[in-house]
DNA sequence: ATGAAAGCGCTAACAC
DNA sequence: GTGTTAGCGCTTTCAT
């Protein structure tokens, strides 16, 4: 049988409105020091813990924050997870992982509308579509969009993705690079205008021109990285650089590149945006551009916890730190200068 | 403001106790048919839904149970997680993730002590230490283990280690080879030693000598098969194949022999343990042993609950179904006989 | 078959 | 400073 707060106030002798007020640590506790010291000596012996159904019940609120993902196994959430929790367990939250697939529409009505979490944080696909997005947003459920800006909804935070984009192209050109390519993401996901607005700026900054058909837009998927770069690799004109929206989807591209025969970065460099451990283990290991994942985490939860407060809040663009360029293997100056 | 259960027994013109046995599905409730009807008709206009602190408080459960993991990046483990989910639902619960790092000891405490959960489903580290194992072992709470058998604990779910590190191990040797190593996870982690005695039997079983240098036992991360293979590559005398006994490891494998510049399968063919997605897209594609993971997560939440009704529950091993080959790129006949 | 009432553990007015 | 009390939403005897 646990402990209960009535408990610890018999053996402190004290009632529980005393009790509560020491432990639930309200700041405006005027009481007796030594009243504090023998509750909560009281408590520390009695290994004593705040039930949570009466607490949830009591206050209105679970102190839980639901975060959603597409997909548990893509490494560059998990940094991203990283800022979510810190900022959480900062401001007293606990967080509840699920992904979209488990979580559809109903489910999420289900979290909010039992009270067993507070709010939500949405990581909006960077491999697909999101079941019920709509739903979400018509009723009144306090959600923060990760990843993408939602111009219709109040609270969403983003990458700089144009910023990286044009990193990761001008890292090619700097090479020497002329003829480059972009392996982009599927035009209904939010980040793929963006990045493909990075990719092309920088070309045109460069003075580049680029060719349509060596843009694709297959998704951020490690196969349809792969069939991106076998349908470059059918054309007559190639390029000899890529930009890869995505990840996995560039982990597609190395391995489909294999399967071809084309060696990288002798017969095609590729540089991807955003960097995790999977980067380091590839063959070659990955050039990639480093997204500040876990800012965007601290800064989602940061926004939910305004909203649940009730303020007017913004959608918000992740400036720092900075994406910033990570050099491995897989890129290289061309191999014949055109 | 939420609807509450009295908000649909007045719609209802009923007592809030009659509209609690019809919405909380007592199967004994003997309702007059119309009065369920109007009940639920209420309900439904409404959209009510229960409170979950409400429900928790009175009935001294969340049926929610908590998952933690080592790490949430394997893909590995999505499949585990999939069979933890499908069973949960099943049974009305709902599964909180977390990671160990995330979760300490303390947390496990928090969790459980303050009513949040109602058990815990533990998949030991395929890469590491547990942190804090022995803390939960010894407080009185519910708790499975997951890929390892606790012999001083009661619950708990492995896979067919042996079996399945004989099947990768026959592979090799039904392919020719004689000169087998293996890639092997550190001794604190359990499933190192089931893995090695299925490889060193199938060894025996082919009368196969096996050298003692030709086993490292660095752990189950890319990084430490990384090590495994250069310390591999550094005898006088290699192996022609190895078997590996975690897919993370796998990929380090892969990933260091091609900055070797060895090359996979012709100078070392490489299998094994454990199947996902990410074996499809390494370079070769990796020949695995694919794992009854989506079992194990099931059978774990069927031993968890249970416990949870207080029964007495076993250490069990999931056979059903078996270990299976995935012939890939990785693993072919040895180039020269010897 | 249905309703009245008690109480799960907690906090916050409101006394004193 | 500290205690008394009411009540959050729900389920469950116990009457009727």
């Amino acid at each position: 049988m646990p402990t209960t707060l009535s408990d610890v106030a018999a053996r402190a002798g004290v009632s529980t409105s005393a009790a509560s007020r020491v432990l639930s640590g309200a700041p405006s506790a005027r009481v007796r020091p030594d009243t504090r010291e023998r509750i909560e000596a009281a408590a520390r012996e009695l290994g004593y813990r705040p039930n949570f159904a009466g607490r949830a019940l009591r206050l209105a609120r679970s102190d839980v924050l639901a975060m959603v993902v597409p997909e548990l196994t893509s490494a560059v959430f998990s940094e991203l997870l990283r800022g979510v929790e810190d900022a959480a367990r900062d401001h007293g939250y606990l967080v509840l992982l699920g992904r979209a697939e488990d979580i559809g529409g109903e489910m999420i009505a289900r979290l909010i509308g039992e009270g067993r979490v507070d709010g939500i944080l949405w990581q909006t696909g960077e491999d697909g579509e999101d079941p019920d997005r709509a739903a979400v947003q018509e009723q009144r459920t306090p959600v923060v969009f990760m990843n993408s800006i939602e111009d219709d909804h109040a609270g969403s935070v983003a990458l700089p993705n144009a910023d990286a984009a044009r990193i990761a192209t001008r890292h090619l050109l700097d090479l020497g690079h002329t003829s480059i390519g972009l392996v982009g993401g599927l035009e209904t996901v939010y980040t793929a205008a963006p990045r493909e607005t990075g990719y092309l700026e920088a070309m045109a900054h460069a003075g580049m021109p680029v060719r349509r058909s060596w843009t694709t837009r297959y998704g951020y998927s490690a196969d349809q990285g792969r069939r991106a770069i076998r349908k470059l690799w059918s054309l007559k004109r190639r390029p000899t650089a890529v930009v890869v929206a995505n990840l996995n989807a560039a982990i597609g591209v190395l391995a489909e590149a294999r399967d071809l025969g084309l060696s990288v970065p002798e017969e095609l460099s590729v540089v991807t945006l955003l960097d995790a451990w999977t980067a380091e283990h590839t063959s070659p290991a990955l050039t990639t551009v480093r997204m500040p994942l876990h800012a965007m985490g601290r800064r989602g939860v940061e926004l939910l916890l305004d909203k649940l407060n009730g303020a007017d809040v913004d959608n918000v663009l992740i400036t720092e730190p900075g994406p910033e360029l990570v050099i491995r293997g897989s890129t290289a100056a061309p191999r014949t200068k055109e």
